[in-house]
RNA sequence: GGGCUCGUAGAUCAGUGGUAGAUCACUCCCUUGGCAUGGGAGAGGCCCCGGGUUCAAAUCCCGGCGAGUCCA
C-alpha cells in the first residue's frame, strides 16, 4: 500500500537482524527482531503488557527520565536546547500553542531560511494539546500537558545551496539506531520492540515515519520530513495529495516523556507515574477511600481501559460497558467508583497545563492563548468543586509550578486567584439569571427550551448542566439536547467571509527586481540629510513612488510612522509624504517626479523624526518600567507612536490603578534621568535568543539570520525603529492615561519630550479655563464643580416641586380656561404655554378634583395632554389623537391619560376650540 | 480578529414608544428593658455618552465608551 516502502529499507534494520512483517490483525508493515512475531504490537492488535510489569531496568521520575534522555543524546553528539514557551504565537502566527517540539523550528528553520540553534540538537519541549481535553483522566493515558522529548537534525541535499545549513547531519538509519540504543540502555527487551511503518502527512509537508512500540505502548514517533505538497509530485500519500522531495530534509522525532516514565514504573495509569504525590494529595483531600475489593476492581479496570483503542469520549462510555462486563461488575457501580478518580486525574493534569501556561506568562483573557488559559482554569475549578477538593486552586497550580521550577510562582498564584474570583462573579451573575428564567418557565409549566440554553452558554458562559441543576431546584424541567455544542457552533456559522486580497502582491513583484535599498537611518540615527541616486520612479494615481539606492527616510514599521521630508535634484524638489518598505526595497511616496537616474539630495523632516525617536525610545522605557512595577508577566501586545504621543498595550490581568500609573511614570523618568546609553547591535538571532530569550520579540518577530537589538538601560528588544542615543534625550515622559483595551490587555498612553510638555500644557489649559469659568483657583476646581453639580440637582428638584405647586394653583384657581360640562363631569379646556411636565402636573391636579383636563401648549411645537378621572367614559387617547391631527402630528396613550402634539404651534387655539365637540364625540363613540 | 448579551437608585434587577419602578441596603419614627424582629414614613436617578427617527425615546435605529461571554 505504501508508496514509500523502499524508504524503510534501512541499513540499521538489515545489519541488526530485523525482518519486515505485515501484521495479521491490521495488515500494517513493521520491523522486528522477533522472527516468530505476527502482530504489530500496537493496540488493538496487541494489549498493554507493561502494567505491573515495568519495561525498563529502573523506575524513573519525570525529572529523572527527562535528564536521562537529554544526557543520552548529549553523549551522542547533540546539543541540549532550552525549551521554548508553550505560547507558540510568540514566534509564529499560525498557531496558538506549542503542540510538538518541531513547532519550535517552524517555519523559518525547517524551510532552511534560518539556521537551527544547534545541529543536531536535543530538547524536552512542553506541549499543550487541547484536542482531547475530554478524554483526560478517563483513558489512563491522555494528558493535555506533556513534554515531547526529541532529537532533531536539519539536512540539505548536496546539490542545494542558499540554505542556512548545509549537508547531511544524519538521516533515517542513524535516527533509528539512536532510538534503539536508548531503549537498550534503559534495559528494554529489544525482542519486544516493533518499528511500524506509518508515513506522516501534515501541514503541507510529509515523509516516511516510524512508530516505536514496546509492550503495547507507543513510546516514540520518528518522522522524516522530506516532502512538500506538489500537484506534479511523484508520491501520492494517504491524504490523497501528491508530494515531491524538498531540498531540506529534517529528522523530527517525538518521545513522550510521560509515557517513558510510565513504562519505567508500570503503574495502572500514566497519572500515577508522573505526579504521584499530587494524586495522593487530591485523593486524600477529597476523602476518596476504597476497600481492598474496590481497589482491585479499579486496578483491573485501569489496565483494561489502557488496552482499548479509545479516541473520543463516546468510545470511553461504550468501553466502560465492555470493561464492566469483563470484570463481572455492574456498570453503574464501576462508574461510581471511577468517576471521582477520573476527575482527580484530570485536575492534576489541568493544573500542570495551567502551570506551563501561566509560568510562560500567558495572561488569561477573552482572546487568543489567554482565552485557552481561562477555559482550562474554569474547567479545572468545576472539576475541583465537583469532586469535593477544598484546597484553593492557586495552591494546586502552584504544586505543579513548583515541580516545573518556575520562578514567577507568586504571579501565577495571583493570576489564578484573580481568575477564580472573576469566575465566581460570572457564576453569580449566571445563577441569578437562571433562577429568574427557571421561575418563569416553572410558572408556565413549560421546560426551559434549548434555545435558552444556547443563549445562556454562548452569551453568558453558563454550562447547561448548571442550568439543569438550578432550574430543577426551582421546579422547571430542562432537556439538554445531545447535540448541544453543535447548536452553539451553528450560531457562529453565519460569520462573513474574509475580505479580498490587497494589491501588495502585484506591487512586490514590481519591486522584486530592484536591489535592496541601503538603510542609512541605521548607520547614524541622528543624521537627517543624505545623497542618493534615483533608481526608479513609478507614476501613481495620486503621486509618484520613488526608489533610491540608499535612504535616510525611515519607512513605516514597528509602530513607528514614516518619515516626511523632501528629495531634491537641481531642477526639482519632491515632497515625501509617505515611506513604505516592500521586501528589501524602500519606496518613497512623493508629490512630484525627481527623475529616474538623477542624483538627488534627501532631507528628512528632522522635527517629526526626532519626536518619533523620543517616543520610540520612551516606549521601550515605559515597557521596562511597567514590567518592573506590575510584574514579569507584562508583555507588549501592540504599540503605536506618533509625533504627539505614543501608546503601549501590555498584557495584564487587572486594570492599572492611579497609584501604579504614578509609580510607572516615576520609574520611567528615573531611567530618563540616569541618561544611560541606548545602543543598537546587529547579532545572530540564535545567539540573541539564547542570551535574552523570547522576550526580545515583544514588538514582533523579524526575519533573517541577523537581527537588530536595541539596548535601553536594562531593557533589550529586537527592534527596527530609530532611537535617540541616550535615555536623557527623551527629556521627560508623561503618562497621559490608561484604559483596558480588552480583557487581559491594558493600554498606556504617554508623551515624551516636547510632546510631554505640550500635553501637560494642554491639560493645564483645560484646568485654567475651568477654573476661570468658576472664578476660583485651580485647587478649588474639584470641590467647586462638585458643589455646582449638587446645587444643579437640588435646583432641578426644587423646580419639579414648584411646577407641581403651580399646577395645583392653576387647577384650583380657575385661571383663564374654558369650562364645559360633559354629561355631568366638568371639563377644563385650557391653553398653557409650558413644557410637557407642567401640562402633565396640571392635568393630574385637575383630575384630582374630578375634572376632565384638556391642556394645550405652543411652547415648543404644539403639545397636548388630556387626562380623565377614573369613572368617566371618555377615551383620552382618542381626544388627543383628534387634537394632534389638527396640528399636523399624532398622539396617544392610555384611556385615562394621553399625550400628543404636532409641529403647527399656531393652530393650538383652533384645536382647543374644537375640544368640546371632540369630547362629546368621544363620549358617543 | 469575529459573533452574541448587557449598561436604569449604593447593590440586585423590573420596566418593548406615552406621568421612571420593586427588593435589599440607607435615614427617621413607632413596637421592645435590650437584641433578633415587626410596623410606618422618607431620602436617593445626566435611565452610560453622542447623533438619528418620532408629536413623544430609558424603550426603536446608527456610532462611541464600558462590562460580560462564546468561538478562531
Amino acid at each position: 500500500m505504501s508508496d514509500l516502502e523502499e524508504e524503510y529499507q534501512l541499513g540499521y534494520f538489515t545489519e541488526n537482524g530485523f525482518t519486515r512483517k505485515e501484521c495479521v490483525e491490521c495488515g500494517g508493515a513493521f520491523w522486528t527482531r522477533d522472527e516468530g512475531r505476527t502482530t504489530c504490537g500496537e493496540p488493538p492488535c496487541d494489549t498493554y503488557s507493561f502494567i505491573d510489569n515495568p519495561g525498563f531496568d529502573e523506575s524513573y521520575t519525570v525529572e529523572e527520565m527527562r535528564e536521562a534522555f537529554l544526557s543520552f543524546f548529549e553523549e551522542h553528539g547533540h546539543d541540549r536546547i532550552a525549551p521554548y514557551p508553550v505560547a507558540a504565537n510568540r514566534w509564529r502566527d499560525d498557531v496558538l500553542l506549542t503542540q510538538a517540539s518541531i513547532y519550535d523550528f517552524q517555519p523559518l528553520v525547517t524551510s532552511g531560511e534560518t539556521p537551527p540553534p544547534a545541529n543536531p540538537l536535543t530538547i524536552s519541549q512542553p506541549c499543550i494539546r487541547m484536542q482531547d481535553i475530554d478524554n483526560v483522566g478517563k483513558t489512563g493515558r491522555h494528558t493535555m500537558a506533556f513534554e515531547m522529548m526529541a532529537h532533531h537534525a536539519f539536512n540539505t541535499r548536496e546539490d542545494a545551496d542558499d540554505y542556512a545549513y548545509e549537508g547531511e547531519v544524519y538521516w533515517k538509519s542513524k535516527t533509528v539506531e539512536h532510538c534503539d540504543t536508548l531503549l537498550g540502555e534503559m534495559g528494554a527487551d529489544l525482542e519486544e520492540v516493533t518499528y511500524i511503518e506509518d508515513p506522516w502527512v501534515g501541514g503541507g509537508n510529509a515523509g516516511p515515519a516510524i512508530e516505536v512500540i514496546y509492550r503495547g505502548l507507543e513510546l516514540a514517533t520518528l518522522v522524516f520530513m522530506s516532502m512538500e505538497q506538489d500537484p506534479d509530485g511523484e508520491y501520492e500519500l494517504k491524504d490523497g495529495n501528491r508530494y515531491s522531495k524538498m531540498d531540506t530534509y529534517v529528522v523530527d522525532t517525538g518521545y513522550g516523556l510521560e509515557r517513558w516514565t510510565w513504562m519505567s514504573q508500570g503503574t495502572p495509569t500514566v497519572y500515577e507515574a508522573i505526579y504521584p504525590e499530587m494524586i495522593a494529595f487530591l485523593k486524600d483531600n477529597a476523602g476518596i477511600e476504597y476497600t481492598d475489593e474496590e481497589e482491585a476492581i479499579i486496578h483491573d479496570a485501569a489496565r483494561l481501559s489502557g488496552n482499548l483503542d479509545i479516541d473520543d469520549v463516546d468510545d470511553v462510555e461504550a468501553a466502560r460497558g465492555d470493561i464492566a462486563a469483563e470484570l463481572g461488575v455492574d456498570v453503574e457501580r464501576l462508574r461510581t467508583l471511577l468517576e471521582p478518580l477520573e476527575d482527580i486525574y484530570a485536575i492534576a493534569d489541568h493544573c500542570r497545563t495551567l502551570a506551563y501556561m501561566l509560568g510562560d506568562e500567558i495572561v488569561p483573557s477573552n482572546v487568543g492563548t489567554g482565552y485557552l488559559a481561562r477555559m482550562v482554569l474554569r474547567r479545572t475549578k468545576r472539576l475541583v468543586d465537583n469532586v469535593g477538593v477544598d484546597a484553593p486552586l492557586d495552591e494546586l497550580v502552584d504544586m505543579q509550578a513548583k515541580r516545573l521550577s518556575y520562578e514567577n510562582r507568586d504571579t501565577i498564584r495571583d493570576v489564578v486567584r484573580t481568575e477564580v474570583e472573576r469566575y465566581r462573579e460570572t457564576l453569580d451573575r449566571g445563577s441569578r439569571r437562571v433562577e429568574q428564567l427557571a421561575e418563569e418557565y416553572a410558572q408556565e409549566g413549560e421546560p426551559v427550551p434549548s434555545s435558552e440554553l444556547v443563549e445562556l452558554y454562548d452569551s453568558h458562559g453558563i454550562q447547561p448542566d448548571m442550568v439543569e441543576e438550578i432550574a430543577t431546584e426551582h421546579g422547571a424541567d430542562v432537556a439538554v439536547p445531545d447535540d448541544f455544542y453543535s447548536l452553539v457552533a451553528q450560531r457562529h456559522n453565519d460569520e462573513t467571509e474574509t475580505d479580498s486580497e490587497s494589491e501588495a502582491g502585484r506591487d512586490s513583484e514590481r519591486y522584486a527586481e530592484l536591489p535592496a535599498t541601503e538603510r542609512l537611518y541605521y548607520e547614524d540615527q541622528s543624521r537627517m540629510e543624505f545623497e542618493a541616486m534615483v533608481l526608479e520612479v513609478f507614476e501613481h494615481e495620486d503621486g509618484y513612488d520613488v526608489v533610491l539606492d540608499q535612504t535616510m527616510f525611515y519607512p513605516e514599521g514597528g509602530g513607528q510612522p514614516a518619515d516626511h521630508g523632501s528629495i531634491s535634484t537641481d531642477e526639482e524638489t519632491a515632497e515625501v509624504l509617505d515611506v513604505q518598505q516592500v521586501g528589501d526595497v524602500i519606496v518613497h511616496h512623493t508629490d512630484s517626479n525627481p527623475g529616474k537616474g538623477e542624483f538627488a539630495r534627501g532631507q528628512v523632516d528632522a522635527n517629526r523624526r526626532r519626536r518619533h525617536m523620543r517616543h520610540h525610545t520612551a516606549t521601550h522605557i515605559v515597557g521596562h518600567a511597567t514590567r518592573q512595577v506590575l510584574g514579569d508577566h507584562i508583555r507588549q501586545a501592540g504599540a503605536q507612536k506618533s509625533t504627539d504621543s505614543a501608546r503601549l498595550d501590555v498584557s495584564h490581568y487587572e486594570s492599572v490603578s492611579a497609584d501604579e500609573l504614578e509609580t510607572i511614570e516615576r520609574v520611567a523618568n528615573e531611567i530618563v534621568t540616569e541618561n544611560e546609553a541606548v545602543d543598537q547591535e546587529w547579532v545572530d538571532r540564535n545567539e540573541a535568543e539564547a542570551e535574552h530569550g523570547f522576550d526580545i520579540y515583544q514588538g514582533g518577530i523579524p526575519e533573517g539570520e541577523q537581527i537588530r537589538l536595541i539596548h535601553a538601560s536594562e531593557d533589550t528588544q529586537a527592534c527596527g525603529g530609530t532611537h535617540v542615543s541616550r535615555t536623557g534625550e527623551v527629556g521627560v515622559i508623561k503618562l497621559l492615561g490608561t484604559e483596558r483595551v480588552q480583557d487581559g490587555v491594558v493600554r498606556l498612553t504617554f508623551a515624551a519630550g516636547e510632546a510631554a510638555i505640550e500635553a501637560t500644557q494642554r491639560t493645564e489649559r483645560l484646568l485654567s479655563e475651568t477654573a476661570d469659568l468658576f472664578d476660583v483657583s485651580h485647587d478649588e476646581v474639584p470641590e467647586t464643580a462638585e458643589r455646582f453639580f449638587r446645587e444643579w440637582k437640588e435646583r432641578g428638584k426644587r423646580i419639579e416641586e414648584l411646577k407641581e405647586e403651580l399646577a395645583a394653583v392653576r387647577a384650583s384657581g380657575g385661571g383663564d380656561g374654558e369650562e364645559v360640562d360633559i354629561e355631568g363631569t366638568p371639563a377644563v379646556i385650557q391653553r398653557l404655554d409650558g413644557d410637557m411636565d407642567e401640562l402633565r402636573a396640571t392635568a393630574n391636579a385637575l383630575v384630582e378634583d374630578d375634572s376632565i383636563a384638556v391642556l394645550g401648549s405652543g411652547a415648543s411645537g404644539a403639545q397636548f395632554v388630556v387626562a380623565v378621572p377614573d369613572d368617566c367614559p371618555v377615551d383620552a387617547g382618542h381626544v388627543v389623537g383628534e387634537l394632534s391631527q389638527r396640528v399636523g402630528g399624532g398622539g396617544g396613550g392610555p384611556a385615562d391619560f394621553a399625550q400628543g402634539g404636532g409641529p403647527d404651534a399656531e393652530k393650538v387655539d383652533d384645536a382647543l376650540d374644537d375640544a368640546p365637540e371632540i369630547l362629546k364625540q368621544a363620549l358617543d363613540a
